[in-house]
RNA sequence: GGUUCCGUAGCUCAGUUGGAUAGAGCAACUGCCUUCUAAGCAGUAGGUCUUUGGUUCGAAUCCAAACGGAAUCACCA
């Protein structure tokens, strides 16, 4: 096993790496490739990439040749044709070799499938890389206790979830951390909407989950914030005068500088509707499939970091405006002079999150920190880290922001104040009944119990929706469109998940008919190009894991369990398995589609999925 | 205006450490269930990879400019 950093994996000898089990073999085709240019043409190449075949011609590895015709002084073709038969003399992997123009396409020999294959078997681990022994924090989430969560928050919630479990897979020691925005004069606005127009209603009372009742009131602020506004316009106050003026904002602000204050009855009221939100959240964290190992709440970290400052002052880092503010100058680093302590003394938004960095370091220890947090606070996290490696913090060079695009609708930007928002919890159950709807549809639940269909339509309707918002790449703002459902069929979770029941369903009645399926090894055996490249996918799971980890790209491992599963059911389509009267042929299939299962299973757990056995 | 990100089929997206005829799914059309789950498979059709210029044997990919979209540039969080 190779020591894999955090940094994109280091090739050994100049070469690039395609995949991880079958590194070896790789490395052996390079190295013979390279022997071949230096012998066939004294060639000197540093570098030797290889590059996996295209579909539509026959091999598995390419080699471009290319770049060497000048130095080889001779037609493209010609180099290929001599490096193939090269290589077909003096590397036993190669079965066979075909030149297309500068491409010289090779073809591996069917006892290296069965050996990969066969290792894969063999191995202890197939679905996780070896320990790091390095730890990472990881934060997601961060709703806000005034309202209830929203699809952005499913696309946050899935991603950080997902990326923890890459992490994980790939052999760190991964912590996750959610911290609540639950103070704050948009706190306060809920609150004193629920005092004036709440009517001591509760989630009882009003049959509301928790985090839905409070954002009911904070909706109701702003309807009557902007009464108010119109009213002192017709007053004839200037509209940007009105919006500072109207009362309901005053009374929010001073309910702010009472909870500020510890105000008894202001904290009695914030506490009560915390309890709610914390217990609404509490469901839809259990819905989604998301968990944390701890959960901060800026009541209690939003005065953190003004130790920091001060040290940061005597360290140079920082500088004091006559006013009294302190400041950092990031200019020689493209960026402006950012504020870090307001001239009355109290925190900004940075300051909390310089100290909460500290405190989680004090926490847990980790030098590597990941926060899922949308691309608006780009800039916010640029300077953050730019803070925290002027302050000579130890955990300051392994902090890396997920920046994730916005969820859009047809109409645009999600404004939940002005209520066109899809509501977190509203999606899910809608997914969750078209699921069942479908299901019931395809008559695929004979023989389930109530309990079992409805777990079943969890996970398909929940599989749909984190299917489809990982696929895409995180950075990417993605479309979102109500009027259509989320798909079924095609490039889909439920598709893979179908697989995944349908291999479920062969294994069973293997196992009833008794067959043996492990691998007789010594054995030759035949392979078709299907198999060849089921096992080539299969192959390459680890090296998908380190290339999804680098990147923190749940998208990568999406991808990958699409096209293993879209494989998978070629090779099904294409051959017999239990049904093939060759023994030999049908044990490989029923072991190359166990594994395939398995795989599946590993896949979709890393994308927060549950793979049904039936459906 | 400065900075950053994005622009690929009608729609939603892959592909971007330079390589062959740019790939999937959805929607449309055609086949395949008296043999292992048809939520499947095979196929047809659909593209000036926003535009222009450059770098080179070779560009969706790298560079420059333009156009279009988004985010951000608060003593808010």
């Amino acid at each position: 096993m190779f020591a894999l950093n955090w940094l994109p994996l280091q090739p050994l000898i100049s070469i690039k790496p395609v995949d991880f089990n079958m590194l070896g073999i790789q490395q052996s085709i390079q190295k013979s490739l390279q022997e071949g240019l230096q012998h066939l043409f004294s060639i000197d190449a540093q570098e030797i990439v290889l590059q996996e075949t295209k579909k539509e011609f026959e091999g598995t590895f390419t080699f471009v040749v290319f770049p060497f015709t000048k130095q080889a002084a001779k037609a493209p073709a010609q180099i290929a044709q001599l490096l193939g038969e090269y290589m077909l003399a003096h590397n036993t992997k190669i079965k066979a070799f075909q030149v297309v123009q500068g491409f010289l396409n090779l073809s591996l020999q069917d006892s290296v499938w069965v050996e990969i294959l066969v290792g894969i078997n063999q191995d202890a681990q197939p679905f996780a890389l070896a320990n790091k022994n390095e730890k990472v924090l990881i934060e997601y989430s961060s709703p806000n206790t005034n309202k209830p969560l929203h699809l952005g928050h499913l696309r946050n919630n899935f991603l950080g979830f997902s990326v923890s479990q890459i992490l994980d897979a790939a052999g760190y020691e991964v912590v996750k951390t959610n911290l609540v925005n639950d103070r704050g004069i948009h706190i306060c606005k809920s609150m004193l909407a629920y005092q004036l127009f709440g009517n001591g209603e509760t989630p009882e009372s009003s049959g509301l989950k928790g985090d839905h009742l409070v954002g009911k009131y904070y909706v109701a602020f702003d309807k009557a914030y902007k009464v108010e506004i119109e009213t002192l316009v017709k007053q004839g106050i200037d509209p940007e005068e009105a919006k500072k003026q109207a009362p309901i904002l005053l009374k929010a602000q001073e309910m702010l500088l009472a909870w500020e204050q510890n105000e008894p009855s202001v904290i009695a009221l914030w506490e009560q509707m915390n309890t709610w939100v914390f217990d609404g959240f509490a469901k839809s964290y259990a819905q989604m499939g998301v968990s944390f190992d701890k959960i901060y709440r800026e009541s209690n970290t939003y005065l953190l970091g003004k130790k920091l400052v001060d040290e940061g002052i005597a360290q140079g880092v920082f500088f004091r405006k006559d006013d009294g503010s302190v400041w950092i100058d990031l200019s020689a680093e493209g960026l402006d002079e950012k504020l870090v302590l307001r001239r009355d003394g109290t925190s900004v938004y940075i300051t909390q999150d310089m100290g909460t960095a500290q405190l989680k370091y004090e926490d847990f220890g980790a030098k590597r920190s990941v926060y899922v947090v949308g691309n608006e606070q780009d800039y916010h996290f640029e300077v953050l880290f730019h803070i925290l490696k002027k302050l000579n913090k130890s955990f300051s060079e392994g902090n890396y922001h997920l920046s994730y695009g916005m969820v859009d609708l047809p109409s645009g930007k999600m404004k939940s104040r002005e209520g066109t928002v899809v509501d977190a919890d509203d999606l899910m159950a809608e997914m969750v009944n078209t699921a069942q709807s479908r299901t019931m549809e395809l008559g695929k639940i004979d023989g389930f119990s109530a309990e079992e269909s409805n777990a079943l339509f969890n996970q398909l309707g929940l599989g749909a929706l984190k299917y489809f918002l990982l696929k895409v790449d995180p950075k990417k703002r993605m479309l979102f469109n109500p009027e259509e459902s989320i798909d079924f069929q095609g490039n889909t979770g439920p598709f893979i998940q179908y697989t995944h029941a349908r291999i479920c369903s062969m294994t069973r009645k293997a196992a009833s008919m008794g067959i043996d399926m492990r691998i007789s090894i010594g054995k030759s055996y035949e392979l078709a190009v299907t198999e060849q490249e089921l096992i080539y996918l299969l192959g390459d799971y680890k090296s998908k894991i380190q290339e999804a980890a680098d990147q923190f790209a749940p998208s990568v491992i999406a991808q990958y369990t699409y096209d293993l599963a879209k494989q998978f059911n070629k090779f099904y389509n294409e051959l017999s398995i239990l049904n093939e009267e060759n023994e030999d042929s049908r044990n490989i299939r029923l072991n190359l589609a166990s594994l395939t299962g398995e795989t599946i299973k590993a896949s979709l757990s890393l994308l927060g999925i549950v793979a049904p056995e039936r459906m």
